[in-house]
DNA sequence: AATCAATTTGCCCATTGGTACAATAGGTAA
DNA sequence: TTACCTATTGTACCAATGGGCAAATTGATT
């Protein structure tokens, strides 16, 4: 696995070499980059936001340089930065300056298909798609035959009148099971259903 | 570091004293804790949720009693209890009498400043989230800064009107992009589109 | 026999969504 | 400069959606 770290900073150079004890490649540029290198499957790139371009960051997260695990670090972390990268892409977000023991546990998470994001992230995420994570059996096991039917037909994408059709019943009876749905789901509308059973 | 757990299980003493390898002081409830004596940071309390009061645990989370990190310990451990505990800001949830292994961990993480969080719901969190997956790259990467945006708040669900609320646009432009999202991911509707995300 | 839940449908209405046919303006590349 | 892309917005039209009100049917239970 090829390991990369992109910083101008020596001392940030020698903290990470020192915490994941192994020889980093190390280059001061994003505009370094051979454009003809690109990376592969696997690797792994350290970006310091400090003092790199933004712009060329951000296409490093959006796989422009190759399909590559970033991880992204700050001096001056926030959870609004953390939300902007991981959305570009990123595998992780963190603190230039972290312990040995979180360097090392972010590079095992992410090399291990993870993404690694901060306490207050988590909490932020937990609180807002908290309800994703409550089991639909309930919730299903409340519906009536028909109703779990159009549910079925729901997840695919179906309109109400292809439903119908599908069911050999009328556009109005759909209509009205899926009323009947939302409700027990406590959504208002298809789109809700399905992130809510997160398809 | 001060280390506490307050459960009144003697197994799960002997369990977590074992797996730690550590002395860790117990209360047996949350209720005989001093009120004057209160956590600092860094500390880090283990509590078991089977047998104590949970707006007392809500509150011990909250930081109520100082800002400690907490990890919730329970018997019959869930994901839909995850969420809650994690979003009232708990740093952990797991089997109260998991493996010492996964004790040992959770300790690593959660000390460095990280969350344990099960496999199952950080997976449930990610594709929510959004999904860093490959598949979509190359379509994602055919969107322009502006469509990207929109595809953010269409995964979330939002609707037209709230979009433009959003990225402060008319509702018309926010159709316009919408139009043009379609037609480079080939489909007919946002229906079909978060189908296509698999949300 | 009466009751209840489930299924079905019709008519009507308000809101939302998708699109056709435009226009204006800024930036970039040939 | 011209041509193209992007972002923005308008008017208007039609389809799709969600739901209120009302009612008929059926099977199971009491």
């Amino acid at each position: 696995m090829y390991t990369l770290l992109i910083s101008s900073s020596i001392s940030l150079q020698d903290h990470l070499a020192a915490a994941l004890g192994t020889f980093i490649e190390t280059l001061p540029s994003l505009w370094d980059l051979p454009t003809s290198n690109r990376f592969r499957q696997g690797d792994l790139v350290w970006v310091d936001a400090d003092n790199q371009d933004p712009d060329l960051i951000k296409r490093l997260c959006k796989s422009d340089f190759g399909p590559a695990r970033v991880i992204v670090l700050s001096s001056t972390p926030t959870d609004s930065a953390a939300v902007d990268w991981l959305g570009l892409g990123a595998a992780g977000y963190l603190h230039a300056f972290s312990t040995p023991e979180t360097l090392r546990q972010t590079m095992a998470v992410v090399e291990s298909g993870g993404l690694w994001v901060g306490v207050g992230l988590m909490q932020q995420l937990c609180a807002r798609f908290g309800q994703i994570a409550k089991p639909q059996h309930d919730l299903m096991a409340q519906l009536t035959e028909r109703e779990r039917e159009v549910v079925q037909y729901l997840k695919m994408g179906n309109s109400n009148k292809l439903i119908a059709k599908e069911m050999d019943i009328s556009e109005r009876t759909v209509k009205a099971h899926l009323t009947a749905i939302f409700a027990k789901f406590d959504v208002s509308d298809r789109i809700q259903l399905l992130l809510k059973l997160a398809v």
